[in-house]
DNA sequence: ATAATTTTTTACTGATTGGTACAAAAAATA
DNA sequence: TATTTTTTGTACCAATCAGTAAAAAATTAT
């Protein structure tokens, strides 16, 4: 499916379709739903429309195929890389330290795109409710965390767990507000030394 | 300037300016600079292209003044009823306080202008350098309320005043994500509490 | 009345939006 | 070689965008 392998009948892609979908990843992570034009994903991919629509549907079937390769990314280059210390507080700060990498590794893009991205665009589309999911995903995965600290006994929290989940979802979207202000890096450090000193 | 007094030449106005610009505050405050058309702000106002254009400017100058006015609206709304209460702890709590009132008081508009508003404009344009703006006076204004607290010996500052107000302002800024997520009022309340314990 | 001044109304501009019809091109099959 | 299948390139669609030209309407001043 995702090679031109033998075999097939017709005129053969042009394109390979993952290379294609992450650098429209990076685009609408760029730029925003709204913003990025079907004539900016085609002079940003070389692929021209009717090619674009044939193989990946609608624009908000494409920023649903994109935003999927979004949550993987995050997920294995942010959550994984530092929720599996074994210390919570170490955990969660690395957390944050790969938030802010991973938020500033996108060149031209600033931030997370489940939050700049879903900001950009309008209420009501199908995109931001997507957008939406990402952020209730990402704080579902903090809590987790929360509670495993706190079940094996390394973690004395003296919050409800769903709470401080949600505290640190704030602080993620805030970080990344702060990201979208050109805030340099050893500030946000700085900030978050603050924020998680409500840790132990 | 404002009314129309007598001794005007010419046909009269047949609307006041600043009613006007209060609904179209609402407007964009609701939906973006962006995704709110010069045509929407005709059927919103009743008052027709060339007319606004005429009293207004191009529709970055009406933005430009909707923000003044949001300005002021913030500062007497959320700043001036919570920030000069004597206990330094109890005016930060009844800033976050307010914010929560403020963001949901626009019954169509969720969150911060400054911040909703913003993140639903391109990065580069005159609209998102105004908001920008005011995010960074916001910041600014709890700077300067940590100094005084420091200063009058009300509060013992552990941390730098410059990156305590950085963590404010992200927390501000958080809070209006989960605002645009349809975060209950007692969630975002308890939120507070945890953030505020890095305070005292 | 008539002239001067200002606002309103209608109708429009060129540019851009998301999406598509259609035929030429390139491959496998028969 | 001829047919079938799929993708590509061109050229377009109606809708919407921000902004405006020009004349009609409503007022004051002469």
């Amino acid at each position: 499916m995702t090679e031109n392998t033998k075999n097939t009948r017709g005129r053969p892609k042009q394109f390979k379709e993952e290379e294609i979908l992450v650098r429209i990843l990076d685009a609408f992570w760029a730029r925003g739903y709204d913003a990025l034009s079907t004539l900016s994903l085609v002079e940003i991919t070389g692929v021209n429309k009717p090619s674009l629509y044939a193989t990946f549907g609608s624009k908000e079937e494409i920023f649903e195929k994109v935003v999927n390769l979004y949550r993987e990314k995050f997920k294995y280059e942010v959550a994984l890389k530092s929720l599996n210390k074994d210390s919570f507080k170490d955990a969660i700060k690395s957390f944050f330290e790969q938030v802010i990498i991973f938020a500033t590794s996108n060149k031209k893009a600033k931030g997370c795109l489940a939050i700049h991205g879903a900001l950009r665009t309008n209420n009501d589309d199908k995109a931001s409710k997507l957008l939406l999911q990402v952020r209730l995903d990402m704080e579902e995965v903090l809590n987790k965390r929360i509670r495993r600290a706190i079940k094996d006994g390394n973690y004395d929290c003296q919050f409800k767990p769903k709470y401080l989940a949600k505290y640190l979802a704030t602080l993620h979207a805030g970080i990344n507000i702060q990201i979208l202000n050109d805030t340099p890096r050893k500030e946000l450090e700085e900030v978050i030394n603050i924020a998680l000193t409500v840790i132990k």
